[in-house]
Formats: C-alpha cells, sequence, structure tokens
DNA sequence: AAAATTGCCTAAAACGTTTTCGAAAAATTC
DNA sequence: GAATTTTTCGAAAACGTTTTAGGCAATTTT
C-alpha cells in the first residue's frame, strides 16, 4: 500500500537526473571523500533544485540508526522531569538527535510497554527515571542485553549493571536542608512527604534523621506524615487533617517536594498560622515556580535541566564511541544548592 | 554497518525454524485471515519462544506508515501544553499511534527546522501550535502540500488552508470573565497581559474592551500593561514597576494567563493590597496549581487535555480514514468555563 | 614501456518487512 | 470422478537507503 501519492524524489531520480549511479548520488549527499568536488558540486545543486529530502526511515534500515534517543518518565505533569527532558533535548539536538518522550503514567505495567516499544530498534538508547512502583527490573536488564545503551536519572536502582546512573545526593542534600534548619534555631521540625514507596524520599527521610541524630535534637514521630494520596486534591486534604489534628505545631517542616512544601503553606494559612512567621518550611527541587510562589519558597535547588544534559552527554557518548564507564564508575552525583526565600526567613 | 552484534531475529529466523515461507510467517504474524488457524498459533508459539519482536523501521519503510504523531508546541516549560501533549497521547496510545514532542523554544527559526525533520516520513501527521513570532506559514504549507495531514491549536493561523483547527474562544472567553467582573460591581478593571505579538492576547483583550463597552463602562488605558519581557524574574519586576506607578489602583484585573495572574498578586502583596479583598484577580488557562496558590486563583478554565485530545482525534481521522473537513467546518471551537475561586470573592 | 597506484565511479547486496501474483492442495459441486 | 471453488501457502518484488567489492581510466613509479 505504498501511496504513490506523494511524488518524494529519490537517489534514485537525482541519479538519473545527472546520469550518475545511485551510489555516488549517496556518497555525494553525505560528504564522502570519495568522489570528486565538482560532481559533489553537480549533486547537491541538483538535490537543492528537485527537493530532494533524504527518507530518514531508509536511512535507518539500512544503517541501523535512528538518531532518536528514548526517554521515559513517571509522568508528564511534574515539572521536575519536563526540565530534565528540556536538558535532554538541548543535547541532543547538539549532537543531531532527536527525543521520543514517554510517560509511564505512574504504573510499571506502562513502563514496561514503553521499554518494549523502545527496543524495537526504534531508538538508539534510553534515558529512563523509574515510576516508584517499579521493583523488578528484568525489562531493563533485557534492553540492556540487546545492545541497546541505557541511562538511568532520579529514581534508579542499584540493582541495574550496565547503565550509568544520575542522580542527586538526596541523603547528604535533606542532611544539609535539615541541619540548616536546625541551626537556624528551630527547635521541633515537622517532615512532610510522599509515599513511602519511593526510594529518594527515604534517603530524604534518612537524611532528615541524620540532621536530628548529629545535632542531638529529637523529631517527633506525631511530626512525620507520609501521604498516601496521588491525587492534589486528596493530598491537600491529607496535609490539611494531619496538620488539623496536631497537638503541638513545629517551627518548621522539612518536605520532600516543593509539591508538597506549597499544600502545607497552604493548609497552614488555613489554619491561622503564618508563614514563616509562626511556621517555617523547606521545599525540595527548586520548581520555576517555586519563585513565584507567595511567600516564595524556600528550597533545595535541585538541577534539572542539567542533570538532563549530562544524562544525554553520557548516552550519546555510549552510543558513539561505544564508551562505557567502567564498573563503579558509572555514577555521576550532581550536586544541589540550598536556596533561602522567605519561607525560612 | 549493521552490527551483526545484536541477535534479533527475524521473519526469516521464524520461517526456517518453522519450514514455512517468510510470507506465511508475516502474514500469520498479523493475524491475516489468509493464513489457516493452527499455522498462526504454531507461528505465535514460536514467535514467543524465540523472543521475536518485528523491526518497527522494516514495517515503516514497506508500509509507508510510521505510527508516529509529531507535535510541535513553542516550548516546553508551560503547562499548558504540555496538558495538551498529554490529552494528544492519551488518545494516540488508543490508536497505537506513539507521539514525538518537539520544542520550537519561541523562535520562527527552530519552528520551521521542527516541520522540516517532519517532512522526511518520519510521521504519519503533525500536530502544531505556533510560537507568537511565526507570521509566515509556507513551512505548513509545504507540510501540506506534501501530502501529511496538520492539526493546529491555540495559536493558529486562519491563512492556513487544509489544516483542522482546534481552537477556543478567547474573545467571547475573554468576554465573559470580564463581563462577571463588571457585574460583580468592579468599577474600574484593569489588562495585564504579554507581548502584544500573540493573536490570542489580542482576541483576549478585544474581549476585554467589548465587555466594557455593552456594559457601559470605560476603562482606563493606564490600566493596561502589555508585558515585553521573556523571563520570569523581568515580567515580575514589569509588573510590580507597573503597579507601583498606578496613581489610582483599580478594583479587579483581568490578567491574560495564571501565570500573569499570580505575577500580579504577588506584587500587589509585595505593594501592601490584601487579594482579594483590596483588589479582585482573574487568570486565564486554569493551569493545575491555580487551585494550589494562595489565595486560590480565579480564572478562565481552558480544556487543554481535551484540546490535545480533539486534535490527535482530528488527526488520526485524517491519517487513517483519509477524512478531510470540508471547507469552512475545519474548526473547532471549545467550550471555557469560568472557575470562581478566592481570587474574585 | 610495463607495472603499480590512485581517483572516480558503478553494480549489486543488504537492512527486515509487506504485499502482489500465482500455484498447489483441499474442499465442494456437478 | 471431473470440474470448480476455496483455502492455504510461497517466490519475488518493492520500500529508499548504505556499503562492499570491484572496474576502468588516469597518473605515477619502476
Amino acid at each position: 500500500m505504498n501511496s504513490k501519492v506523494n511524488p518524494n524524489i529519490r537517489l534514485e531520480d537525482l541519479a538519473r537526473a545527472l546520469k550518475l549511479s545511485i551510489a555516488t548520488v549517496s556518497r555525494a549527499i553525505s560528504d564522502s571523500p570519495r568522489v570528486k568536488p565538482e560532481t559533489k558540486k553537480r549533486v547537491k545543486a541538483m538535490a537543492e533544485k528537485m527537493g530532494y529530502r533524504p527518507n530518514q526511515i531508509a536511512k535507518s534500515l539500512s544503517s541501523g540508526k535512528t538518531n532518536v534517543i528514548g526517554v521515559i518518565i513517571p509522568r508528564y505533569d511534574e515539572p521536575f522531569f519536563i526540565e530534565v527532558c528540556r536538558g535532554i533535548d538541548h543535547i541532543a539536538r547538539k549532537y543531531n538527535y532527536r527525543i521520543v518522550i514517554s510517560s509511564s503514567r505512574n504504573s510499571y505495567k506502562f513502563e514496561k510497554e514503553n521499554t518494549f516499544a523502545f527496543e524495537k530498534g526504534v531508538v538508539d538508547g534510553v534515558i529512563m527515571s523509574f515510576t516508584h512502583h517499579t521493583k523488578t527490573f528484568t525489562h531493563v536488564d533485557e534492553m540492556i542485553s540487546r545492545g541497546l545503551p541505557v541511562v538511568l536519572f532520579d529514581n534508579v536502582s542499584s540493582k541495574i549493571k550496565g547503565a550509568a546512573h544520575v542522580i542527586i545526593d538526596d541523603y547528604e542534600s535533606a542532611f544539609q536542608a535539615t541541619d540548616l534548619l536546625i541551626k537556624e534555631n528551630n527547635k521541633s521540625i515537622g517532615y512532610i512527604s510522599g509515599t513511602v514507596m519511593k526510594t529518594v524520599f527515604n534517603k530524604r527521610f534518612d537524611g532528615f534523621k541524620e540532621a536530628h541524630i548529629r545535632n542531638n535534637q529529637v523529631y517527633d514521630e506525631k511530626h512525620i506524615l507520609n501521604c498516601k494520596s496521588i491525587h492534589q486534591e486528596h493530598e491537600y486534604r491529607e496535609v490539611y487533617n494531619f496538620l488539623n489534628k496536631l497537638e503541638h505545631m513545629p517551627n518548621a517542616f522539612f518536605c520532600s517536594t516543593d509539591n508538597y512544601a506549597m499544600l502545607t503553606i497552604k493548609a497552614l494559612i488555613k489554619l491561622g498560622y503564618k508563614v514563616p512567621r509562626d511556621v517555617k518550611v523547606m521545599g525540595f527541587g527548586n520548581l520555576h515556580y517555586s519563585s513565584m510562589f507567595t511567600p516564595e519558597l524556600s528550597s533545595v535547588s535541585q538541577p534539572s535541566f542539567y542533570m538532563g544534559e549530562v544524562s544525554a552527554e553520557i548516552l550519546i557518548s555510549k552510543i558513539e564511541k561505544d564508551y562505557y564507564f567502567e564498573d563503579g564508575k558509572d555514577e555521576v552525583i550532581l550536586p544541589t544548592k540550598i536556596v533561602q526565600r522567605e519561607t525560612t526567613r
């Protein structure tokens, strides 16, 4: 069912028009040294004149390369992931790659589907971050064993060998943030986060605990919330109810996400507290709207755009130079930075 | 340079193992009625056993279909576009398509590049929204004339024939929003927006004006701001300075975007005004974080997700059924809804 | 002047499918 | 049991490239 309807011109048409062979035309187009400059000129002029555009599909089939990078993120509607994608895209373009973004819609099943879709020689490599439901990794192992370069970022797993990891030090960052809150004389600090299924959240909580231990301060279990809801509205109710039932309100909250920080602030205000006067709040992620929020949000700044850039650089070097990090060195840890704005002042 | 390294198995391997022809195996895999059920079973069992996965590239080359939809948006970091993409993706999956999202990074040059990349038989159709710098449309005309189905959404142009348009009635929506503000007894209303280059902004301003005319109310030219900046920070300064210099503060502002609404509120609060007590604010877009904002933002709700869904439905029907809207009927106008939350109470 | 080298080009195979055309086998009809 | 129809399968062309292997002419080396 090859629709002869669109009159796309092919190498063969150029060859005929120029009285050359297809091979020569192909080589001329791709600037091979094996064709004489004058001929190249002729070919290129004719290609321009006839409006020739190479058929990428045929190219891919023949060369085995697609110049496409597959990206799998847990969801589209989290600005962090979009920022990472922007970073990936930025580097991809630089090296003449395009990216295909797939969302797992927070489901292990869809994530697996996405990896299968990417296996089929449609992409040259894959950059991905796991959903927090992902506990087995055979789908990734399969990609790797088929020779597809893979780079993992953000929510990764150390169980996977043969893929590079690009992460931040969640533990250390959370430690620093909490340490700062403690040093600024907040005697009791709460922690608000999401599902305990997500390993990054656990690491952040570990950092939170460690900061308390090292400063000889104790936190109250009653001040810890791990939301179970998924939707914004429900999460807000959960946070609100939690805060509402507290007998004693902490001086500050460390939230594992800017989103939770915003919900927390909103609930605090509803409950009649002033932020930061009565309660201070520290977020995590430093999304671009953190600074638009009123009051402006203090946050652990995660280099999301840069994280995408680094992931893409590594992936492309894997693809092109067949260059693999040796074992143990395949982990890149990106620095974070605490940005103090109004909510902790 | 076909790397024999990955042992992907092909139809030929299946055929050999089953002592059948490639043709039969191909047909069995794709459930053609021309092969006996029993043979199908055998083929499918063997395919499963040997881990066969069809090569999509070869499939595309042969069939002339890629099952990929190209999406071009002005920028990644605007939640509205991401929402639209989610909608597109939702429908695309339903019909077994994948989407490739490209950002024009707010540049006409990149937009054109993106359309060229999509022309090359890599996609079956294109869904796009223009940057506000886009004034000529030959790149789109070229796609259409090559037989590539195109659907335009949001920021479109009526100059383009042969592409469907999916839009909201910016004029009417802005009219309704302003009308409501007037009816609720706001005697003077300001308007805060972005560059006048963007036609949707102009239409929204027209609606704003019309509501005044019909209600016999006048607005003050001094209360109109069209920001020229691009970056958040600068825009905020611009809004702040504008408000700061106002001799007389209006009772309410209609903002052409939720983003502007947030900046406006932030500036108002900084200047010591209470929202909504002193000044009311109405946004446009109803992004998912409008409700997380404190105070919660009133906004014209734009069905962004749905807009994506509709665009995808139209595109796919164009692709599959060769079904084209007849002239004049190729425009779908989606309804908006005013969501009153705290900032106008 | 013969031999070797270089520069420029071509024919044809290969990539892995789909699909057309047709043939053989099986089932049905007379 | 022959003729017809239906079912089932196979050979080969096609999709548009890249690349291998090689050929011919011009140039350089012996």
